[in-house]
DNA sequence: GCCCAGGGCTATG
DNA sequence: CATAGCCATGGG
């Protein structure tokens, strides 16, 4: 077992965001697959353990190579975010393996984010190769090109999210990603959102998540319920003015802001259910 | 049966 | 530009 020391990190907030779906929580901490791998990680404090994974990749991707405390003073101090920022402290933008970010949310449309979880693993389980760790069998996340098969997907539960996966499958080739992420947000995003089934959303999501695009804002119904109550007087607001806005309002980094905030109404909405009436939603 | 879920596409005003 | 209906599916 392997140990550092870190600061201005999350975990928890980390995992559970919905940035990544592939973890699991263990009774100590949570074993992880990603980039062919799976590992162990267990956060105590300031102390992250790790096993089954080299250090340099922990730090690469939970992005502990940032400057956190710039980058929150870069938000400004807005009274919302603050709330976010102080439930969430820690909470670091991933650094993911773009096509599995990719593929990941194409899976992710209209679906509630624990069914994401499962269709993902019937999708890794369907084309991945078997991995191990410990004891544990598991399966890596199919490479690029070897998702094939509309009627394959269907069967997967993917709906018509299918089609849209098996082309992009076909579309995407050694280093294109790569490509897409080398250039700046503006051209990376026009560029996602040429390929089927990828729209303004999904595209933000992929550039904040995988690419270092910290400036991307992906807008789904949360965040657009929450951005129009406590930014636009609860009216109903266009997702390019919403843009706009975020970009203005929170700088360069918005995109941190946007996943403290998503985090932050979702969990607020979560206990708020449980409490509550659930239909009581706006 | 109803509603909603980390949307995108297409056809219309 | 903005909006409406549609696309499949599962869970509350």
């Amino acid at each position: 077992m392997n140990r550092i020391h870190v600061e201005d990190f999350d975990l928890c907030s980390t995992l559970e965001s919905g940035q990544i779906f592939r973890y699991v929580r263990l009774s100590e901490g949570y074993l992880v697959n990603h980039r062919r791998r799976a590992f162990w990680v267990c956060q105590k404090g300031q102390n992250l353990f790790f096993d089954g994974v080299e250090e340099r990749c922990i730090l690469h991707l939970f992005g502990l190579d940032r400057d956190y405390r710039a980058i929150m003073r870069s938000l400004g101090d807005d009274r919302t975010l603050k709330t976010a920022m102080r439930l969430h402290w820690g909470l670091r933008i991933l650094r993911q393996d773009p096509w599995e970010c990719l593929i990941s949310f194409l899976c992710s449309s209209t679906k509630p984010i624990r069914h994401i979880r499962v269709i993902i693993e019937r999708l890794c389980r369907a084309f991945g190769e078997e991995i191990t760790f410990g004891n544990h069998q598991v399966y890596a996340f199919p490479g690029e090109g070897t998702i094939s098969g509309s009627d394959r997907l269907r069967a997967i539960g993917l709906g018509f999210r299918a089609r849209y996966i098996h082309e992009v499958n076909q579309i995407i080739e050694g280093g294109y990603l790569e490509r897409v992420a080398a250039k700046p947000y503006g051209e990376a995003k026009a560029l996602l959102m040429g390929l089927p089934g990828v729209g303004d959303k999904v595209a933000d999501c992929v550039l904040l998540f995988s690419m270092e695009c910290p400036e991307a804002f992906p807008i789904d119904t949360w965040i657009r319920r929450g951005m129009e109550r406590s930014y636009f007087r609860g009216e109903r607001t266009s997702a390019k003015k919403i843009h706009t806005f975020a970009r203005k309002h929170f700088g360069p980094y918005a995109g941190y802001a946007q996943q403290l905030l998503y985090h932050y109404w979702r969990e607020k909405g979560r206990n708020f259910d449980t409490k509550h009436d659930p239909s009581r939603r706006r």
